[in-house]
DNA sequence: TTGTAGGCGTTATCAG
DNA sequence: CTGATAACGCCTACAA
């Protein structure tokens, strides 16, 4: 109702009030070592009291640097946020960048709409992107990141992406140490909710329980699909329960907990008791794990700091500074009361 | 490894291309009518061969337009992201503003760390901001406001802000709905688990419940609050069985979706027949309703429209057009197994 | 209908 | 240590 924006104060503005010239001023902005402290003094009251914020177009058409980072999301919006793995993820990434002058676009570029986000990397409109969710057929990420650094949430499928950066877990050996929690405790038809084939993810921690169970000298037959929504789990739960072939698990990896989740209401509502009839043990150690009514064991994976991780990995590449490749985070048995 | 960047083509070298003055390509990206066809073409074919995308700085500087708009979210990354109405919003937003030319810059301003956002959108670096789940304490916002232009989600509890856009659904109206259908199929005991109390849609809602129960000469006294979570409707449900005085409740009335699974899954525990021994009414509609292993009742809110509307309603207040500042989209009783 | 020229707010390269 | 003076890429009167 009061102040309306009184067109921002500019470099020129803030130089003349400490009497010093624009380069001066820009120098004790960006921190120069090379200005007296006098004159550091002056120029830092005139901009507090004229309340100057640098101009971030001019800045960036001039040194060349846009400061902001993309957050690319090649996934279903739902899906997205129905996760609260990637929820974790996100809230380290915005940690890891709260300490930057960097802002984070957000991409949602769902199957279908990828045309626009892809125009956007390539116009040049950020300096890096972080890319979180993605499937074997965004393969239109490759060619781009031979233009901006970026990182990766996860192991990228594609072949061309060999040298690509980003941060992960060994999810195989995850859903190994998860599968062989079953096994020590006796468990011997072990099934499992295995994520999409077309997510490294979902291959690899489906291989790990495989493997696992063919090292145990046990039958690795007893599997289902889900697509790692809640809903997903549910299906693949009620399918297992269904064939004849699987029908009597005594035991149960998921590939992640929200299938978890989904798979034990079935389990439950089957009157099916956990973990005495079966064991059950998830993927990720989301928020969720912790707050089932029954409390769920399972493989937990650092989300948090993978994404910050993946912060730091983008902003040492923003710096020009050289950064491993790849950053595996360890995982670990969280053994609570369903397995 | 291959293709560095080979610095992006400019406006200078598409004039060139087409053998006109950069003012004329200027024109005819911009659209203007005043320029002749084969001009246009030739300028259009020389943008075509040098894959040429205007510079975003360089055009903010020119035009005073970052071309940029806010997502502000003033709440946990991880309430944010684990509630499927929110999805529903963002999911909107995003399509709104698609076919637009602006960016989407997530400010997640969690309780603590608003100090960066507040600078940031006073600092001139987006044309509005969208804000999406925000407390009564985020006062900070209303003074934004009048700097930015600015559309809620949900109605602002402040009365400072009593001339800010927004739009919303009726939640006392919503609520009254889903409580009316409770008193509809001869429940008399109803309790509700409400919202925060520091969020417009849990006081609303709540009131919405106690009316209703108040005109139909029911008691409003069984009552428990939660936080929008589904732990908190853990809570909220065993608090709610707990207390003698309302552990006689034959239905219940829950603020949101994901609460009243929470609520759902501690009633299957005490092996409390749903909705036979006590029915159950959302609020959301969001996908995790239909989803659920009883069906869940639910007033349903539009809330992809919700975000669509928001962004439209932005996109025109940036375009300098004058916009009922209150949007008030329509709930429903989507009736299914539960209640 | 088209071109010229100046400016948007910073940073960077020089001299001094 | 400090100050001119060019860029940076685009838009937009104004003039032709």
């Amino acid at each position: 109702m009061t102040a309306v924006r009184p067109s921002a104060p500019t470099l020129e503005e803030v130089a003349a009030a400490a009497g010093v010239s624009r380069s001066t001023a820009s120098r004790v902005i960006n921190g120069s070592t090379q200005v007296s402290d006098a004159v550091v003094a002056s120029v830092r009251a005139a901009i507090e009291t004229l309340n100057y914020m640098p101009n971030r177009a001019a800045r960036s058409l001039a040194n060349q640097k846009t400061m902001a980072i993309a957050l690319v999301v090649p996934e279903e919006t739902m899906r997205f946020f129905g996760d609260p793995y990637f929820a974790s993820v996100v809230d380290g990434i915005t940690r890891g960048i709260a300490h930057s002058d960097y802002v984070l676009n957000l991409q949602l570029a769902g199957p279908g709409s990828t045309e626009k986000t892809i125009r956007y990397l390539n116009g040049g409109n950020v300096d890096g992107a972080l890319v979180v969710s993605h499937h074997i057929s965004d393969s239109y990420l490759a060619s781009i990141s031979q233009i901006v650094p970026m990182v990766y949430n996860g192991r990228p499928v594609n072949r061309h992406e060999v040298d690509s950066y980003y941060v992960d877990v060994d999810n195989t050996a995850g859903a190994a140490q998860g599968t062989q929690h079953l096994v020590d405790i006796g468990r011997t038809r072990i099934a499992t909710i295995a994520g999409p084939a077309d997510m490294p993810a979902g291959i690899d921690r489906s291989f790990g329980w495989s493997s696992t169970l063919s090292a145990a000298g046990l039958p690795a037959t007893r599997i289902a699909h889900g697509d790692f929504t809640l809903a997903g789990g549910e299906r693949a739960m009620r399918s297992l329960l269904d064939s004849p072939s699987s029908a009597d698990l005594d035991a149960l990896f998921v590939a992640s907990d929200l299938m978890a989740v989904g798979a034990m209401s079935v389990l439950r509502e089957r009157g099916i008791r956990i973990p005495t009839d079966v064991a059950v043990v998830g993927f990720d150690d989301s928020p969720v794990a912790a707050t089932t009514s029954i409390p769920l064991t399972t493989v937990r994976q650092p989300a948090t700091e993978m994404g910050e991780k993946m912060a730091s990995m983008l902003l040492e590449l923003l710096r020009g500074r050289a950064v491993e490749q790849v950053c595996i985070l360890p995982t670990s048995v969280v053994v609570r009361a369903s397995a």
